[in-house]
DNA sequence: CTCTTTAGTATCCATTTGGAACCTACTGTT
DNA sequence: AACAGTAGGTTCCAAATGGATACTAAAGAG
């Protein structure tokens, strides 16, 4: 079969601007510990450095750690201070760009909150 | 290597509420077509077919469809109405629980429309 | 001389996610 | 008789994600 997109006279047209902020916010903030991490940076409002990081985190993994915490760094969310010297010693902080995501955080938390008992109820109910 | 957790004299502890509101928002609006799916059936607000809701996403398969319409319909997020015809006709729109949604994601677009200049600016700076 | 510490890399492997292409059922149309 | 249209289901496959483990460098402690 082809793939023509054959669009219905039913379909009305919505504005689609190709770059969804939401789709971008979202893609930001998924992967399994991208909360977490940003969470207890967030928080702890201050340098931490990548051990003590990673065990407020629980259970993330080095590998998995690095790489967030890169990815956050170059949007510029996370600085990254290295020490050159041995053991090695990097300091991570938020940074105020960052800070400015909190309140953002926030309205999905309290939305989760508030509506987290409905939800359960009806994957409950659903769950035939 | 042992995997003991060792917690160090300068970790401070923070209130670990395992069941996180943030995580659990995210989980939801995560994966490839979820904002797509929810933005159309937001904006459309009425009843809405199955091919109309594919096309108006685009690039969806029905496979991915259906398992997104599942999983929002499981939550009570959307509601999904069959009738017994042939050919078949379902009809899905928004609930009143769905369309709470939409505040909190205007303002995931918001922080997102708001940033994203710096964000383009700090990765093409760290891109060296 | 060996062990420990730190912030990573590198490898391998298992799981998850998502896309392409097929199939169905029943009716109406040509 | 063949084909289109609807709302999926099913199978196979490729890519992305994530976990476990081992390895590194340089200094200090025992």
């Amino acid at each position: 079969m082809d793939t023509k997109e054959k669009i219905s006279h039913s379909d009305k047209k919505v504005p689609d601007d190709s770059r969804c902020p939401m789709t971008d916010f979202i893609n930001i903030v998924s992967g399994k510990w991208a909360i977490p991490t940003l969470y207890r940076l967030i928080i702890t409002d201050d340098i931490i450095r990548f051990g003590s990081l990673q065990r407020g985190i629980g259970g993330i993994t080095q590998k998995e750690l690095t790489k967030q915490l890169r990815t956050f760094e170059s949007l510029g969310i996370v600085s990254r201070q290295e020490y050159p010297e041995m053991p090695p010693r990097v300091e991570y902080r938020i940074t105020e760009l960052g800070k400015t995501l909190k309140p953002t955080l926030d309205s999905l938390a309290q939305w989760m909150t508030e509506h987290r008992d409905e939800l359960l109820a009806n994957s409950r109910n659903n769950a035939s």
